[in-house]
DNA sequence: CTGCACCCTGTAGTCGCTACAGGGTCAAGA
DNA sequence: TCTTGACCCTGTAGCGACTACAGGGTGCAG
């Protein structure tokens, strides 16, 4: 037959056991039926939802988004106006991290350039963090 | 006289009131001695180990980390093997995750670049959301 | 003396999981 | 047939680093 059980569906879809039932609590994965046992019992429209999820999420989308993404999928005639809002509005996100993570790389690297491997006293990381040099 | 409110810390550091707090709960910031009407009040000391504190945190050192910096710190004439140990990690950790992110960029420019504002059906953003293209 | 800004403690919420505890189910092997 | 072990269930608590109250106390200016 062709339902999956949990364990099926998180190594299809590389997405952990515990998550996906998170994901049903939040309200993103549909309550599937249930087997005799009280399994869930999944079928290839959860999967296909999962792998969306997935794939959403490894962009670095937010639950909200993500769910906001599913409902926009389903209206197929509609403009995709607010889909690419919600991608836009994700790369500002994204630029705008790496924006802070790249500078905090630069002042480390530097830090670690000018450190001397000398004593604490004289350590320049050390120096910075004190406030020594901005 | 020179002691300064929890607000006054607050205003020259940048750090807000209720994390001051928290540091405090966390043991990175030492307790302050109190005035008659129990409000916290902050030396120089206090006003030094914020701001190291905070610049750390500005270049995304946890608290542990930090923890560790700052007893570190007090060992001026030890060597800094270990403080450079940890800004490698943290250098490492910020590298890792600008890798990420630029990843993430990349694909959303790519998926914006492609999407023609046509209807959801077919919208490259959501299409590859879906899977059609990995 | 009254209002207001500030301070106090303690607790709960955020985000997206992750890790149990304490049980139930089910198929395969002895 | 029994038992082992992998899997599944619910519910709750923990992570990191805050942030946001609620419900009170303090202190100063008008
Ligand atoms: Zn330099
Ligand atoms: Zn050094
Ligand atoms: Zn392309
Ligand atoms: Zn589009």
């Amino acid at each position: 037959m062709s339902t999956l059980s949990i364990g099926d569906l998180a190594r299809r879809t590389g997405v952990p056991v515990e998550t996906i039932r998170y994901y049903e609590r939040m309200g993103l994965l549909p309550k599937p039926p249930r087997t005799e046992g009280n399994y869930r019992a999944y079928e290839a429209t959860h999967e296909r939802r999962l792998a969306f999820i997935k794939r959403s999420r490894d962009l670095g989308f937010g639950l909200d988004a993500i769910r906001a993404l599913l409902d926009l999928a389903d209206g197929a005639d509609r403009p995709c106006g607010e889909v690419d809002a919600l991608a836009r509005d994700q790369l500002a996100e994204v630029e705008r991290k790496i924006a802070d993570l790249t500078a905090m790389r630069a002042e480390l690297q530097d830090m670690l350039g000018h450190c001397r491997n000398d004593t604490v006293a004289d350590c320049e990381i050390i120096g910075r963090l004190r406030g020594a040099v901005e």
